[in-house]
DNA sequence: GTGAAAGCGCTAACAT
DNA sequence: ATGTTAGCGCTTTCAC
């Protein structure tokens, strides 16, 4: 190429090169203009059978790889999707982006991870950021944003999801479930158990708002039905040493405690193995129901009661909405979606 | 071609509005031209204060939010690192990707995500479409790889980083540690706790490789010192149901086993389930070793002995070598980091 | 059904 | 330090 240049006014720039295939080179082998390799990479079947083969063919011969940051920018719009979570090191999220990133590969979109790590200040700024790829739909975690972040997805024209959380006042669409619903069938089934003399053991409450909802939910149950909680909290996140050290410090400060339920089945797990240790029986002394149905928890001495949420089903479900939206279907404005959550009466309460 | 359309030019077409305020409104704003407000995004110190503040305070002004599409085409690199991994369900490596997106964030680089749930096809197709995107770096767990995998990645100017496991040939850099050493550090650790009849076992042993890596290397170590091994396998995912399966199964056939290592953490736990519900003692009857240092690992009766993997490490290292690429740095070719694992003797060996 | 042309918003080489 | 200029590779009218 740089030898043809004779009585040109300016030598070609010297450009880093890019792509060495492109969609041009795919037109020139299969002799068709790039305008209808692309219309062919997008719709197969609006180009003719006999152009179709041949670009099928320069492809393949080319091993050539569209360019979709090209692609976005001319369409104005990118093939991606960003999912913001607080972090998915927590196997709900993790469950929840897993589901999702699957559902939405088949439609070639991709997945934009951002952690907030339970900060609003984190979440504007991933959001701001977000924006700059021209998304397909940004999914955030929860109802509660900040103000600037509001702000920004209220003007843009991209397509916003809320999961794992309803109740609250929503951006656009919402995908998840009641937590205080969550928190009301724990108290009501522990009650029904018989139980009068309950305790709610929690890690994280200050930073997890969902866990917070879910207490307040049980305490509001509760107190529907005259029986009073005791709240114990843990700054640290959820695991099982913190449950054990809650109970420890709960039989000690309310030995009479009769009916426990977790922020989740981590701080539950604790529990279990703290009460082993003190030879609490389980759940002849003290009833223990968890939330999130975990891998372990059908599996423990004895398996434990939970709630499951249906982290999948909420990421299934917003990617379904998000592959509707860019069909071209309705707008769905301010949709909202309850995926329901299911108390497993296990042997534990 | 044919006739050019005559005379005057064509009114300006109808075109789908893109991006409310641009590049070009803050420099119009800001009264200088759009590569200074280009070079201000980039370098802020690369202009003067005043041009500084001028365009600061437009782009406040104008709400203006970069468009990272156009960015990546022009510069021929989108500020994207694509990660690939079996899925982020598996804590082990939701950690590396955690660590890795706090990491890559503070140099505004975003992170794609894809699941290949194991299978080399997927894995194959994730990565094609991750270079259409012509990311900063492609992350790849484990060392094996497709054909056309590796061909791809071969090809490129991309810098390819596979995480999780060392000890093959690797494409470029490789940032991990030695399955084949975890599995005799917990065969050596077993035999010097006195134990002499040793079983391995693993859940969903055909697609984890790294797993099967660790029970050869648990098998070679064992053999080396003159004892033998035995491996119970299920094919369903790690879970503690898994475990208590085969612990039971393991007590059926070889009732006079002593020592016990497991494909992970989660696998121990049912064992560990499964021992208190058959009254196994543990230790004294039966040593238990895992693999991953899970948040309950520590907390369980009796806390579990394992190898902690250090995944954050791994994800750490991994955006530092992005970050370090992309500043310029030399290339790093065929690098290679032993991010080393512990094990940590707790009581149930 | 297919092609020509006009950018999408930005970066970077070059000139000043 | 700042401006000029020429694309990056693709999508999308619009005309044929």
């Amino acid at each position: 190429m740089g030898q043809k240049n004779l009585g040109v006014p300016r030598p070609a720039r010297q450009r880093r090169k890019m792509q060495s295939v492109t969609m041009m080179d795919v037109a020139e082998l299969a002799k068709v203009s790039p305008s209808t390799v692309s219309l062919y990479l997008r719709r197969p079947d609006a180009v003719s059978a006999s152009a179709g083969s041949a670009i099928a063919h320069a492809i393949d011969k080319l091993n050539y790889v569209p360019n979709l940051v090209a692609g976005g920018l001319a369409a104005a719009s990118s093939r991606a999707v960003s999912i913001i979570v607080p972090s998915v090191r927590n196997a709900f999220f993790a469950e929840t982006v897993a589901a999702m990133q699957v559902a939405l590969r088949k439609e070639r979109l991709q997945v934009i991870l951002g952690h907030t790590e339970y900060d609003e200040r984190e979440e504007e700024d991933l959001v701001r950021t977000a924006l700059s790829w021209a998304p397909a739909a940004v999914v955030l975690t929860g109802l509660s944003h900040s103000q600037a972040t509001r702000r920004m997805l209220g003007k843009t024209s991209v397509p916003v999801i809320e999961i794992w959380e309803l109740g609250g006042p929503q951006i656009d669409t919402a995908i998840g479930f009641h937590h205080e619903q969550v928190g009301a069938a724990t108290a009501r089934h522990l009650i029904q158990q018989g139980r009068r003399r309950l305790a709610f053991l929690g890690a994280r409450m200050h930073e997890d708002r969902r866990a917070r909802l879910r207490c307040d939910g049980f305490m509001a149950a509760a107190a529907e039905a005259g029986v009073s909680v005791d709240v114990m909290q843990h700054p640290a996140p959820s695991s099982a040493e913190v449950g054990a050290m809650l109970l420890s410090e709960t039989m000690q400060t309310l030995p009479d405690i009769d009916g426990i339920a977790t922020s989740n089945d981590h701080v539950a797990l604790g529990v279990l193995f703290e009460c082993e240790r003190l030879k609490i029986a389980v759940p002849e002394k003290l009833a223990l129901v968890g939330f999130g149905d975990l891998s372990f928890s059908a599996a423990c001495n004895p398996p434990l009661t939970t709630i499951r949420p249906s982290g999948d089903l909420i990421g299934k479900e917003a990617a379904r909405l998000i592959i509707e939206h860019m069909g071209g279907k309705a707008p769905a404005p301010q949709m909202t979606i309850d995926t329901r959550f299911t108390l497993l009466h296990r042997r534990s309460s």
